[in-house]
Parts: structure tokens; sequence; C-alpha cells
DNA sequence: TAGTGGTCTAGACCACTTC
DNA sequence: AAGTGGTCTAGACCACTAT
């Protein structure tokens, strides 16, 4: 670690590779999340670079929020709580700007074949199989979104067994040690059919807020498809461009 | 400046008041647009720090995309291109994920009195005046979004008087001394009124997904309010969450 | 070749938390 | 008082750009 390390494609820099390897350490559940990390002072020495190279790594770790730094605490592996999804991954806001948890009732837990859609959005071989959910979300007790969970078998087995509790990821972190690390959403304005506009009690034809969402976990693999479709008076989708 | 400065409310690291010291700069158009900046050493030498501090303020000048930092070249301060529009502000894409600079027709260009809605979000004192503006934008040659445009005629005086520009960032810059650092979006889907759906070839009662952005200036004042209709068939509006 | 930003090091001290 | 992350310094060398 102390050579400088030139690689085929271009330059990498030391603090890169000190990066690599303790990303490395969080796939292997090496350092489960909540986990204290060592200062950065044993982490140098241990990798046998300066400080200030750790320091490097782990504060562009920190910025992906894949670890959280706490001065005079410790670095520690960051959690899927819900304060984290709420933040992150949540962005229907009611209309006073009050953020809220949603609630979910789930409505069914479907194993079935991937179709073409699925196979393309997860990356996804031929004959691969999916696990669906469909449930309602509720934000102040009213039913606002009608969401379609669509997940891989193969990096879920055995999800349709089991609960489905509200917050999602974080039971993908604990039962399938999957770390969702961010996501990408896409949004568009649909009319509501007769049975969405049911679940939500609207009518059909209604304007709706359909979000699109690909989950992708640490290692970069796509996880999960998300369809939401989600009522829009009283709420709004928050979007800082910064 | 070699001194810690210590403040009554809290603790204020040197590189933060040298970072207000250079935001001081780009305010004053001291540094315009397109300007290249003294180099780190320089700037320390000036300022009476190291030059390792003088690199962390600029750093997350540039991480909050005030300046552009070019190795071998020097560092830059931002501009409003079109480029920088089109990933920073402009989140439609084409469902095959092209990313088109969307063309204006200017409707209108109206001064009037701010209303309610445009005091409290422009936070503009009673009987204050605003200008108006509506135009009709098209991607690809097809009117997609019905725009309406409001902004406090104190910050922009005589507005009204000359040609309105597909890129008016770029104006507001140049002519207004204004820069727009980031804004603010809220989402929600709405039925189509007669007629915005005239104006884009649409139906009454058609969903359109309804943009609410309010842009912020560098110094931290709301300086534009802009509601956009947008059809969504063929586009999305696209969120990163990361 | 000269100048710029980018990396890396070593060491000092500060602010914050915990014991 | 001890340990952590946060700041600041000084200096060396590397990668990239322009001339």
């Amino acid at each position: 670690m102390a050579e400088p390390a030139p690689s085929a494609i271009g330059f990498l820099p030391l603090y890169r590779q000190v990066k690599d390897r303790l990303v490395q350490r969080l796939l292997s559940r090496d350092w489960p999340p909540g986990h204290l990390l060592p200062s950065e002072t044993e982490l140098a020495g241990e990798l046998g670079v300066s400080q200030g190279t750790v320091r490097k790594a782990l504060d562009e770790m920190a910025s992906e929020r894949l670890l959280v730094r706490r001065q005079g605490r410790g670095t520690f592996v960051a959690e899927h709580d819900e304060e984290r999804i709420l933040f992150q991954f949540f962005k229907l806001v009611a209309d006073d700007g009050a953020r809220v948890f949603p609630e979910s009732r789930v409505i069914s837990v479907t194993p079935a074949a991937a179709d073409a859609d699925d196979r393309l959005n997860l990356a996804l071989p031929e004959k691969a199989r999916i696990v669906r959910i469909r449930r309602i979300r509720s934000l102040g007790g009213r039913p606002v979104i009608v969401e379609t969970i669509t997940v891989p078998h193969s990096v879920f087995p055995g999800l349709e067994h089991g609960e489905i509790p509200n917050n999602i990821y974080g039971l993908y972190n604990a039962r399938f040690g999957v770390t969702v690390a961010r996501a990408q959403e896409k949004l568009k304005a649909v009319a509501l059919g007769a049975e969405d506009a049911g679940f939500l009690g609207a009518s059909a034809g209604d304007p709706a807020l359909i979000i699109d969402r690909l989950a992708i976990a640490l290692d970069g693999r796509p996880v999960e498809r998300r369809l939401s479709l989600c009522l829009t008076d009283g709420f709004h989708y928050l979007s800082d461009l910064t």
C-alpha cells in the first residue's frame, strides 16, 4: 500500500485504494451497520498510510452516506433507520412542509416470473424469478400511495415468507445483508385507473403522480424497482436542485 | 486573519472565514463568471493563511458549483451556460434518456402588483411590484411546457423591456448581476385546464406535472418563482436520490 | 519548462465526548 | 484526563495543461 500502485487505466490515488478496501469491509459485513470503526490513527497504522490519507477516504465515504462521523465519538457505519429513509428516500411531503413517515398495509406478496420489463430494469437473465409486493401507504391516516415493489428472488430468497415491515430497506439490510445506497426516480403525471382509485378513495381519471424508482445497492447492483402511484392534493414531491 | 477569531455563536473555522471572504468577492462581481482566480498559493499569501486552508475553502465552493477547478489550468468562477442549466436546473428528460435544452416562445411579459402568494414566496413587502413572464417551451419541436415566471421588479428593474432569451438565468447574471445558485422544486400531478391544454395541443382534464420552483440567489435571496406545467408522455422528471 | 491543481506526509493544536 | 474527529500548517512530490 506504500507503493504508488500505477494502474493500466490511468492513475488511482492512494486514498481511493484505501476507500475501496474500506468499502470491501462494509460489503463483507465485517463492519455491520451501526458498528464503530477503528480510529483514523489505527486504520492508518493497519494500512500503512498516513492519517490524512485515511481521513480523505473516510470523508468521501461519509459524503456518500456510507459512514457517519461524530466528533469526539468516532466513525460509524450508517444505518437504514427511519430518519435516513425519510430524508434520503422519501420525498413526499405535506404541503405545510411536515415530513411524515408513511404507514403501510400490504395487499399482496407474489412470487412470479420476471417479465421483459423487470429483466431490463433489474438486469436479470431469462427465466429469472421475482417477488412482487403490493401495498397501500397512508400519510396521517389517509391512504395516498399505491406501491408496487419488484425485487429479484435471487437477491432476496424467501422474502415472500415472513412479515413485510414498514421500513423494508431495514429488512433488506438485516435479513439479506443488502444495503440500498442510492436510487433514481422518474416521475410522470398519469390518470388513475379504476382499481387504484378504489384503493385511494379517489375517482378513476383523477390525476396522480407516478414515481418509478430503481434502487441501487452498495455494490452497484440494481436490487429493487418500485412504482408509487401518489395522490398529490395536500402533498407534494420535494426536490432540491443544488 | 491569523487570529482564531472566536465568535459569540460557537466556533468558525478559518477556512470558513476564508470562504466567506471569497464568496463576497463573487457577490461584488470583483470576479465575474468565467474569471480565472489567483492560484492557491497567491490567495494564501494575500490572506495570510496556509495553502491547505485556501484549498479547503475553494474545494467547498467548487462542491457548491460556485467555482470550477481544472487541474493544470486553474480555478474559474462558474458560468450559467446552457450545459450547467441543463444538468443542474432542467430535470425533464426524454424517456430514452436524452437531455435536450428546450426552446421557448414568449407569450407575454407583464408588470403587475405582487399578490399575497407572490409576496409570501419571494419575501416581498406590501405593494411590491413583480414582472410575470409566460412562455411555451418545446422539446424536439413539440410544445410540452407552459411556464409562468414571477420575479420581483426590484431585483430585475426594466426586465420587461428587452428580449427574454431562452436561457434566462444567463440574462439575470449578465444584465442584473444576479447569480442563481440553487433552487427547490415542489411537484404535483394536476388536471390540465382548457387554456393550458390549448397551448400544449392536449385536452382539458389530461394529467400534467406541475413543477413549482423557487430559485435562490448566491446571497440567499429568493429571486424567482416559476410554475411549469408539463406534459409527461414521452418525458419524465429525473430525480437522483444520493 | 513553468505553473496549476491534486496527493501524501508528519506534526501540532483545537473542539467535542466520555469516563 | 484520555480519546476521537476537526483544523491548520509546511513541505514534498505527482499529474495535467499550456507554451
